[in-house]
This record gives structure tokens, sequence and C-alpha cells, in this order.
DNA sequence: GACGCGTGGGG
DNA sequence: TCCCCAAGCGT
């Protein structure tokens, strides 16, 4: 009698006969010039990262146009950067990538390898391990929240996330074949954003249903268990709109915490503290311009805009500059404060 | 391990 | 409306 092969050895290869069939069509998967560009796939993951495929498609399109190779990224100016990032949040990544890009040109190439990609700013064990499986065809072990939902689901992770990581890891180990693992780990990514959803997965879709551990017992969208999120605090603050012949008066936010390296209004220190002073950067009348409410991942916030009304300008103090009312999109201004001008100039 | 760090879409 | 969540990283 013949032992029935295990998971681990049929998995791999249902997932990638699956995904020969079943791949998603995305613009960073296209070969660049009939071969598989690395800076084109270290752009695209560290813009996905806790990122959707819709929201990064037009700034990978952008990006990508504007700076074709990596040392043309690593010539731009940053603050160009992080202009060209405005919308897209989390923007530390903007300013690890220019640094990132750095170090790539003057070492003439993106190293080929999980452990000195792991060096590089902004490549966490998820993106060097991508990258080294996508780009370099390294077999690398690709955890992201996708991989680790389908693995707690094929062998009935019962721990909960993050202590079930270790765990979760090891299976994936377990399961990552020596070849092709870059598909694998796309196929795995796929098969999590569009079968092996967080909510009514699609079991009967499933190449691997029959391997699932969780599908066995019933009820799959249970896991992975996750611990109880923290309620999110509101924090009230202003930002201050100051125009003056058609230009409005915008500073650059310190380059660490919140919105950091970014343009923006001028406001009372909410971001800083549980709630803003209040005070404002000039004296005289100030105008209601509106309200925006905004989430943040950490706190809610409920940002009052008010428009100046006096002719003090000169009392304005620290750095800043004027910029045309009528060109803000090309300030870089991040959502918050896109919104803020939106409101005040209805 | 916990926390800070954006934004938009879907159920 | 609200809550959840997304190709995580750095400290």
């Amino acid at each position: 009698m013949t032992a029935s092969p295990t998971p681990r050895e049929t998995i791999p290869g249902k997932l990638l006969e699956w995904y020969d069939g079943h791949a998603r069509k995305l613009p960073w998967r296209v070969p660049h010039g009939g071969a598989v560009d690395p800076y084109r796939i270290w752009l695209s993951e560290v813009m996905l990262q806790q990122t959707t495929t819709a929201a990064v498609a037009p700034y990978f399109a952008a990006f990508t146009e504007r700076w074709p190779t990596v040392e043309a990224l690593a010539a731009a100016p940053e603050e160009e950067v992080m202009a060209a990032w405005a919308g897209l949040g989390y923007y530390s990544r903007a300013r690890n990538l220019v640094a990132c890009a750095r170090e790539v040109a003057a070492y003439g190439g993106f190293p080929d390898t999980e452990e000195e990609l792991r060096k590089l700013p902004g490549l966490g064990a998820y993106t060097a391990a991508a990258v080294a499986a996508i780009a370099f065809g390294r077999r690398a072990v690709v955890v992201d929240a996708n991989v680790e939902r389908v693995v707690a689901r094929l062998f009935a992770i019962e721990e909960p996330l993050p202590a079930a990581r270790k765990a979760i890891r090891a299976a994936a180990e377990r399961i990552t074949p020596e070849r092709r693992a870059g598909d694998f780990a796309q196929a795995m990514m796929d098969l999590g954003s569009g079968i092996c959803t967080p909510r009514g997965p699609k079991c009967l879709l499933c190449p691997v249903s029959a391997d699932c551990r969780a599908r066995a017992q019933g009820d799959p969208a249970r896991l992975p268990v996750k611990a109880p999120k923290k309620a999110r605090p509101q924090r009230i603050g202003t930002a201050f709109w100051i125009e003056r012949e058609g230009q409005v008066w915008l500073v650059t936010r310190p380059g660490k915490g919140m919105l950091g390296g970014m343009r923006a209004l001028p406001d009372d220190g909410w971001s800083v503290r549980a709630d803003g002073s209040g005070d404002a950067p000039l004296p005289g009348s100030w105008r209601s311009g509106g309200v925006v409410r905004h989430g943040f991942t950490h706190f809610d916030l409920e940002l009052g805009v008010v428009t100046y009304a006096g002719s003090a300008w000169t009392e304005l103090e620290g750095e800043g500059e004027w910029w045309p009312v009528d060109n803000l999109e090309g300030a870089g201004l991040p959502t918050l404060f896109a919104k803020a001008a939106r409101v005040v100039r209805a």
C-alpha cells in the first residue's frame, strides 16, 4: 500500500497550475523590454505595502514614466518624489524609496539575494523575499497578509495573530517550492486576494480546497484568529489657510512623524498632541472655512479649517512658501490637506 | 511585541 | 454609517 501524497507535496503543483491559467494581469507583472526588471518589481512591491493594487496602479504608471530606471529615480530631488507619492500614504516609504534607489545606483544595481536586499532601506522581511523570488528567481519564503490567511486556513492554525506568525512561516516554508518560488508567491497572493478572502471565501473555486483543513472543518472564514483591535480615539485640530494674491502659504512638515516630509497647510499641532492648541500662526481675524473629517491608522481627526482675514503677512514666522492656488495639485499635498483645500475653496 | 504610520474600497 | 482591511516597515 502506497502512502497518499501529503499536502506539502501536492499544494505547490496545484497552485502553480492554477496560476498559469488564472494569474491576475497587473502592470508590474508585464516583462519590460522582454525581461523581468528588478527596478519595477521593487518599486511595485514598495508601493503595494499595505496598499491595494487599484490604488497603486496609477502611481506605478506615473513613476515608471517619469523615472524609468533606478538611476533616474536616484537622481531625482527627494521633494519631487515625495510630491509624486502624495495621496498614496505611509510617506516614510517614499523617503526610503529615494534612499534605497541611491544606494542601489551607487552599488551598480540591485543585489540579487534576499539577505543583501534585506539590508536596503524600506525592504523588510516580506519585500526582500518577494524581490528575491520574483525578480531574481531565488527560492524565498514570501509571507504577507494573504499568505498568512491562506496558510492559517490550509493548516488550520488556531493560534491568534500575531503570535501565530512563527507557525505560519514554518508552514509556508514547507510548501514553498525550490523552483518558481516567485510565481508561487504571487499565486498565493492572488488566491488570497480573490478566492481565499477574509470574508466569504470562494472555496468552490479554490484549487487547493481538497488540501484545506479549515475547509474540512467547515468554517474557513474564522481563520486566522486575530487579536482584538483598539478603539481609535478622536482628535480635534485646526489648519490655517493664508491666501494672498492668488497664493497660499504652505509649510513642509518635519521628516519624521505624521505625514513626514510632505507639504502641508500650517496647523495647530494636532498631530503631535492629543488635540491641537487652536493657536494661529498670525495675529488677527480668522473665519471658519469648513470642517474635514479624516481617519488615520490610529486616530480619527476632525480638522477645522480657518481662513486668514488679516493683512499681517510679514509676521509669518518659520519656513514656508507661497504656492499658486490654481496649481495646488502640483504641491503634492497629502489627502488630508487636499480635502481641506477643497473645502475652503468650495 | 507593540506602536506609529495613510488612504480608499467593500461588505 | 461603521468596521475591516490591504503585496509592511522602522523603532
